[in-house]
RNA sequence: GCCGCUUUAGCUCAGUCGGUAGAGCACAUCAUUCGUAAUGAUGGGGUCACAGGUUCGAAUCCUGUAAGCGGCACCA
């Protein structure tokens, strides 16, 4: 008989169990309450908590505390992951035949992948599996955990025809426990655990299955597709129904029904995945390139413009034309056929192709003429209208498109100028995101497996980048600080700006790549003091990513509610009565004079109509004027957000607008 | 590219069992001159994504193509 264990619980109590107790145990000894309540234990034996089902016995004395629904990240994990059992048995009752292979929990809910016998899934089945994964929660399975050996579970998985999850158990690590999970004496499913004490700890109306996809075996496209049905899980509806709300408020703020709202893009078929810009979208990208040309201006740039096709072999030495040419649109450098019959290209011409990005030319230009170490560093700029031919389903409105345009700059510099440039663009970006009102956090992407370049050079570009980050003072938690081992690019690590928005999604758009690659590749050399040729360093970067994706996250992040300064129309002046057009006309061309993007709308509307209208499209401000207003000179401000109108003296009107139409960047401190 | 779904008026959508299309908004005209989120009436507007097929007859059923949507994979 072995010794009773010592249990110390968060209190600081300790009580003594006999050999073989679990959680549950104490939980019982401690209370009917807790023993109903408890869900799972985190269990200490001195190497750090560990959560564990409530039926795993002590494996000697231990801290121990019970986990409630009120502890809520661990009780989420547990429901989400029991979730996606409770999934994969109602499928398997409902869809014999059906294999089951993997089913996490996500941020939101849980998955579970199937390799179905007849079809794959769609939504019009998900009712149904809903109703009886509410049927195996009300009947509360108890859940039990039981160790098997390996040979013997492999064999019972193909026994029943399960080749997936044979398949995973004989490549799992050699020394690690292989445990199945019982739900209830009827089914079971290989899983590390833990798992809840039985089906009927989950709240049936806190979970709702959201969709179904497809999705490859372990993730690799060359296996075979699965059918993967998503759901969103909770610890109740209450819940459930807050998460609910919030999709909708997100699907609200989606660029692309703003987009077509406010009148500012549209896409279609004969360019899909290109952007036809209407004059109101156009007007937030100008003022956005107007923003970015002052940016760069003051911080020592050059911009440059460069061309938009070019031969082919320049992209086989750059390196791109092995690596990236299935994503390339490629042109044959000849004249079409212009018969009737015959093809329209001989197929003989050399190819040609449009850049996919900018570098190579950036190069091209900073090789004419030699140059000198006093040249350096040399910033060359480019708002560089790209082209890449990515796979259809990867389109989606602004954010990935085939045809778009980046903030583009490439800073030759010498090896002793690296740690300073990229501190320098560090405060750069800063800048601009505050401006922006965007929270960040900054990334180091480490080198990937599959790369160019001596393992000593990465080293090196490594650490200057790392370097450069602590220089700037943000190599810390508040800057969301962090390194992404394998992330980088081919040629180069990178920083990353990840900026968060309005409702707390993240969007990485900055960049920051330390390259020594392409310099060498296409032969970019400077005469340094010694009189010798050296390889600048070249360092690409970008703040917004490209305008078209970071118009689409500003579209989110305000919800179409863009600030004055970038906001399309940033007044409309709204008559009552048209006795007071004629005043209308004279404030719209006071507004103009002050630089305001002001509308007039005198159409014989009721007031109500017009207000309703303008906010709609998400005007910033109304001037509203009635008979009153046209007699004393004055307007009768309605601000978007703001609960009463102001009436005010036309001019001081005028001067409010102006200071909120002014950039942030233009603006007196 | 892969899996599933979708495609009807400018927009949002309805259209039953296969019998040549309908609403609201928008637009135009007229009336209304009104004080902060929809004034009323009248009118015009559609090769039902495209190409085939089945059928006496197709928006509807079948096949293919394209685009869109949700994911997967990809994202220099």
């Amino acid at each position: 008989m072995s010794a009773p264990v010592k249990i110390s619980l968060p209190d600081g109590s300790v009580r003594e169990m006999p050999a073989g107790s679990t959680p549950a145990d104490v939980a019982a000894a401690i209370g009917p309450g807790l023993a109903k309540a408890a869900l799972a234990a985190r269990v200490d034996y001195g190497a750090g908590s560990e959560l564990v089902d409530l039926s795993r016995p002590f494996a000697g004395d231990a801290q121990l505390a019970l986990v409630t629904s009120r502890d809520e990240a661990d009780a989420l994990e547990l429901a989400r992951h029991d979730f996606a059992h409770v999934l994969a048995e109602a499928v398997q009752a409902l869809f014999p035949g059906t294999q089951i292979t993997f089913g996490p929990s996500t941020d939101d809910g849980f998955y579970y992948d199937f390799d179905p016998d007849a079809r794959p899934f769609t939504e019009e089945d998900l009712p149904e599996i809903e109703a009886e994964m509410r049927r195996i929660i009300a009947a509360d399975k108890p859940i039990r955990r039981e160790v098997v050996g390996r040979d013997e579970l492999i064999a019972k998985w193909r026994s029943v025809g399960e080749a997936f999850k044979a398949e995973w158990a004989g490549e799992l690590p050699e020394d690690e426990e292989l445990t199945v999970y019982w739900s209830g004496e009827d089914w079971y499913d290989m899983c590390r655990g833990p798992h809840l004490p039985s089906t009927g700890k989950l709240d049936p109306a806190a979970f709702k299955l959201t969709r179904v996809s497809g999705a490859y075996w372990r993730g690799d496209q060359k296996n075979a597709m699965l059918s993967r049905i998503y759901g969103t899980g909770w610890l109740n509806k209450k819940q459930l129904d807050t998460h609910l709300h919030r999709l909708e408020e997100a699907a609200k703020r989606d660029h692309r029904k703003l987009g077509q709202e406010m009148d500012l893009f549209h896409l279609q078929s004969e360019a899909h995945g290109s952007v036809f810009w209407h004059p109101k979208g156009y007007l937030i990208w100008r003022a956005l390139e107007a923003y970015m040309r002052r940016a760069i201006d003051t911080a020592g740039y050059k911009e440059v413009k460069t061309p938009q096709v070019m031969d082919a072999r320049q992209w086989e030495q750059s390196g791109h034309w092995g690596k990236y040419r299935e994503n390339m649109f490629v042109i044959p450098d000849e004249v079409p056929n212009t018969e009737d019959d015959g093809p329209v290209i001989s197929g003989e011409a050399e190819w040609m192709a449009l850049k996919p990005m900018n570098c190579p030319a950036h190069v091209l230009i900073f090789r004419q003429g030699i140059k000198s170490y006093r040249d350096l560093p040399l910033r060359l700029y480019e708002n560089g209208c790209c082209h890449r031919n990515e796979p259809h389903g990867a389109l989606h409105g602004l954010m990935r498109v085939r045809q778009f345009t980046q903030d583009d700059a490439h800073i030759f510099c010498r090896e002793d100028q690296i740690v300073e440039e990229a501190r320098a663009f560090c405060a750069l970006a800063d800048r601009i995101y505050n401006d922006f009102g965007f929270t960040y956090a900054v990334k180091l992407a480490l080198r990937p497996d599959q790369r160019f370049g001596a393992d000593a050079d990465w080293d090196k570009a490594e650490a200057e980048l790392r370097e450069a980050v602590v220089r700037a003072g943000m190599a810390t938690d508040d800057y969301g600080w962090e390194e992404l081992p394998g992330e980088g690019a081919f040629y180069a690590p990178k920083l990353e700006w990840h900026l968060t928005d309005a409702i707390g999604r993240t969007w990485q758009v900055g960049t920051l790549q330390s390259d020594r690659v392409l310099p060498e590749r296409l032969d970019a050399s400077y005469i340094a003091e010694d009189g010798d040729k050296h390889r600048p360093v070249m360092l690409h970067r970008a703040i917004f990513g490209s305008y078209e994706r970071f118009i689409g996250i500003l579209i989110e992040h305000f919800a179409g509610k863009l600030p004055v300064w970038l906001a399309p129309v940033q007044a409309v002046v709204a008559t009552i009565v048209s006795d007071a057009d004629d005043y209308a006309r004279d404030v719209v061309r006071q507004l103009e004079a002050a630089g305001i993007r002001v509308e007039a709308d005198l159409r014989n509307e009721k007031i109500n109509y017009k207000v309703r209208e303008h906010s709609l499209k998400k005007v910033p401000h109304m001037l509203v004027l009635g008979k009153r207003e046209a007699e004393e000179g004055t307007v009768a401000l309605r601000s978007m957000g703001a609960e009463h109108q102001k009436v005010m003296p036309l001019a001081e009107a005028i001067a409010m607008l102006r200071a909120e139409a002014t950039p942030p960047d233009l603006r007196l401190p």
